[in-house]
DNA sequence: TCGCAAGATTTGAACGTTCAACTCGGCACC
DNA sequence: GGTGCCGAGTTGAACGTTCAAATCTTGCGA
């Protein structure tokens, strides 16, 4: 009835229970004839080390936590979706489980995960979403809980993160819409002073710089909340502007969204990029800088694992303190109709 | 440094190990004298009884699987994440967490949820994406793993499940459009044999037999599978119909999504509603059909700890048992420009 | 033939919790 | 004054695993 344990595994094979645990966690040990009699065993029952006793005895959940947050009904679906389930996939290679928790600002995110922590419910939590001024790396490092951030805070970034190179992502789109004969190309992005929003307004400075065309542009960067309504707008002001620009690069696909919608409208001639490759994107058939959010996924859990309390595993451990924990991937500029059609 | 234990506390408050967790667990068997010197330990320690240790003992993990998958790359943004989020809420309220796992298809679904209940990972299992004919549901119930589905399969609906009023979800939206005036109304879904499309398109037909305008939109069924395009290539087929319909209900979003390209495209007249308001929805100022998910999580969430075996609760344990476990929730049009301006 | 070391396997203990059985006082009752 | 009971609190044991130490085996050289 019960899930079988190590010790009927041992009893059907003539061993002892800890023979049973030697297969299977250091098969050396194991007289070769004995080995096969146990896996035999093993197979037949159906046997699975239990977990929950593994995690006991080591005191280590191999669960990292996540916050789940609502959907902020503003913004456009995000990539969250794609950065979960990349999250999920790199931690199943590496025998850790993801534990959704919710919360209702960072504040409450940070008690929740020591809540889980002393509990023993997670062994460290990934960070989604961090602002500039984020409170929860300062105070996860102060309870001294492992943990990994998608994304840099402003000043302080002695933590570990994987963060996009979203420079490199604007410059792509810029260098994208130079090549097709694009000189007036105008910024939509969110007001200065969010670090994410910051890079990308950079890269597509210095790429406009890089060619010569940042005097004439220079004063085509309009920001905004990041919403639809805003992007209208400012798309708006764009086509009304005295020398209005030929494309646009928007910080967002929500932004680029709007922008969009409004050009349809008013049947004007204006490339648009966006930003996340969001479906939405698909969706409209807009051009978008696409995250390698698996790659993001893994590196972020390899981050996080070379923080945990080092486990004297059969690899040379000293070859994980080899790579950096901190990384900056580079994105894709997907082409789509939104800035290839004229 | 490690975190407290009851015997930390005990010690404390001079007490032993069992009278703190009687504290905790069966207060009323404890002297209020003893129960407050227990208290104040434990809040002066920040004591959290370790979950690990509770559900080794218990045998239990408290835990639920969730299969998260990675978005179909060819439908727009799903209700995926307000769903997850709905989950974990409503798990957090009955003191259990979500744990995310992936896999490849609906059978190495049912392979990996019943190795995570085998090693004790997991309690049981919340499904998602239920489809006619699903393995799901008839595999682990063959393994006496608990689940709860979002969701009907065709025949068998047996198991716990938790279902969106779909037919009343597309009524609406044609009792909505008859109010404003339409007549043909026109239906676009996918191919028959999809339990949640069929009962779509039924909600559809009903809601026009009722007003007698079935006889006048029977041809105006079409039907093809959920992607842009293809709502894209339906919708010329009803611009293009020798009596075009003045409005349209979409099974979902995207197909919604397809037509309203069409039709802008071509600056036709045609309202159209589509299904799951998805971020994608409001973006395109397309009504849509709301489900109402937070209910749903909640919903889930019970019907699946009723099947856990019997905890001996302080709360009348034949109170659960009343409650039906199969639920049918009724969703919300949100009515936008697409189906409102003229 | 004995001693001894290396190899193979077993037993003891612990991770932190809670159920079950037990002890200890005090109190009512006959 | 003995008996039984009740409330309050204690100790023992167990959940399933694995580290550490103990025991048993084997082979080999002296």
């Amino acid at each position: 009835m019960h899930p079988p344990t190590v010790e009927d595994v041992a009893r059907a094979a003539g061993v002892s229970r800890q023979t049973v645990s030697n297969v299977l966690n250091a098969p050396e040990r194991v007289r070769p004839e004995t080995r096969l009699r146990v896996e035999a065993a093993i197979d037949q029952l159906g046997y699975r080390p239990n977990r929950v006793a593994q995690s006991l005895r080591a005191s280590t959940s191999r669960m990292i936590g996540y916050r789940i947050e609502p959907m902020h009904p503003q913004s456009l679906a995000s990539i969250h979706d794609r950065f979960l389930h990349a999250l999920a996939e790199a931690g199943r290679a590496a025998d850790h489980h993801l534990l959704l928790f919710t919360a209702n600002d960072p504040e409450d995110e940070v008690a929740n995960v020591q809540a889980l922590h002393r509990a023993g419910a997670i062994d460290g939590v990934v960070l989604y979403g961090i602002s500039t001024d984020d409170p929860r790396p300062p105070g996860l490092r102060q309870l001294r809980i492992p943990f990994a951030a998608f994304g840099r805070t402003g000043a302080d970034s002695a933590h570990p993160w994987v963060d996009i190179d979203n420079a490199a992502g604007t410059a792509a789109a810029v260098e994208h819409l130079v090549t097709r004969g694009h000189r007036r190309i105008a910024f939509v992005g969110y007001p200065e002073g969010a670090a994410v929003g910051d890079r990308r307004a950079e890269g597509w400075r210095t790429a406009l710089d890089k060619h010569g065309l940042l005097d004439g542009s220079r004063n085509l960067d309009l920001r905004g909340e990041d919403s639809l309504a805003t992007g209208a707008r400012l798309g708006e002001a764009l086509l009304d502007h005295p020398t209005p620009p030929t494309a646009v690069v928007a910080a967002t696909d929500t932004l680029a969204a709007g922008v969009l919608r409004v050009v349809q409208r008013r049947g004007a001639r204006l490339a648009v990029v966006g930003f996340d490759d969001t479906p939405t994107a698909a969706a409209l058939d807009l051009s978008s800088v696409r995250q390698p959010i698996e790659a993001v996924g893994h590196a972020m859990i390899r981050a996080l694992l070379a923080y945990f309390p080092t486990r004297p595993g059969p690899s040379a451990p000293d070859q994980l303190g080899d790579e950096p924990t901190n990384q900056l991937l580079p994105p894709e500029l997907i082409v789509r109709a939104s800035s290839a059609l004229h």
